[in-house]
DNA sequence: GGCCAGGCTAGCA
DNA sequence: TGCTAGCATGGC
């Protein structure tokens, strides 16, 4: 049961293994993240809950994540809903000593897994904007995605201003399924991306493609629901089930960023091919999600 | 200035 | 089933 000051905090217990530094680490990566901002070991985010928009505080210290309200304190319906997104988002409810026990004798995980210990997978609780980042992502450098994602948020998303600062939430799958492919192109995507996002959030919006629907199915199951999705590929239908649908044993074999962390870690001349990452995930089986995150940890 | 970027689709053999 | 041209643009 959650203990519960007066102002409305929150706290949520985390695993003994759980290192909220490293999450932060992660979570700062970009200076162009309009989605969190992070002052002082301490993660400010919006959220637009049902009827309201919920701002919360996530801090850490002892062994729980505290959650404060700063701005006003939101309903109950409200409250719960961002201590499921934190629980969520920092992957609170996965017990990592498997995953630890694997890499402790891995060849390629051992360095990293240990030098990294205590961080978790960071997610995208929310599937609209799981799909979408992963479609902006595809074929361009990071910092150009970063950019893009900006964009779209600022022309599209929803901003709570609290003491002269801004903090603003996803788009809703609804306000980017009614967009016209030419309100996109103006931001700088490309068409393909423009329609992939407009048909991917009306699949969301019409109800024809549900989160919790997904969870619960068998691996392949997802891939193949995913792949179906127009702008969808293997690569990303993994990073989804990776990143949101909290798969563990997803793996983006694909991805540029897990071939250059292996090129770094392993000491290689070129980055590895598919079949060479196959032989190096073997001990990997159920974990392949951990194994690939914490590889691009080493990118940071 | 040229290669690369957290790929995918559609068309072809 | 497997291969690849074309996409579409910015970063470095």
């Amino acid at each position: 049961m959650d203990s519960r000051t007066q102002t409305g905090r929150l706290e949520i217990a985390t695993p003994a293994d759980f290192n909220f530094t490293e999450c932060l680490a992660i979570l700062g990566r970009s200076d162009q993240e309009l989605l969190h901002t992070i002052n002082d070991e301490r993660i400010t985010k919006l959220l637009a809950a049902e009827n309201e928009q919920v701002l919360f505080e996530v801090s850490h210290s002892g062994r729980a994540l505290h959650i404060d309200f700063p701005h006003h304190t939101p309903s109950e319906q409200g409250k719960q809903a961002a201590r499921r997104y934190v629980a969520e988002w920092f992957d609170l409810d996965t017990d990592l000593q498997p995953f630890y026990a694997m890499a402790a004798s891995d060849p390629v995980l051992r360095e990293v897994v240990e030098k990294h210990a205590g961080l978790r997978l960071i997610g995208l609780p929310d599937l609209f904007e799981a799909l979408s980042w992963a479609v902006i992502g595809q074929q361009i450098n990071l910092t150009f995605a970063y950019t893009l994602k900006r964009r779209l948020i600022e022309n599209f998303g929803s901003s709570l201003t609290v003491a002269g600062v801004d903090y603003w939430a996803f788009p809703s799958a609804e306000t980017i399924a009614s967009l016209q492919v030419e309100q996109l192109r103006s931001l700088q995507f490309s068409g393909r991306k423009a329609e992939y996002l407009i048909q991917i959030a009306q699949e969301l919006a019409s109800g024809r493609l549900v989160k919790e629907e997904l969870i619960g199915q068998s691996e392949q199951q997802v891939e193949q629901q995913l792949v179906a999705i127009r702008g969808v590929g293997p690569w990303s239908a993994h990073y989804v089930m990776m990143k949101c649908l909290r798969f563990t044993s997803a793996f983006p074999v694909s991805d540029v960023g897990l071939h250059n962390a292996l090129k770094h870690q392993l000491g290689l001349e070129q980055k590895p091919g598919i079949a060479e990452i196959e032989a190096l995930a073997k001990n990997w089986t159920g974990w392949q999600a951990y194994a690939t995150f914490y590889l691009w940890r080493v990118l940071l």
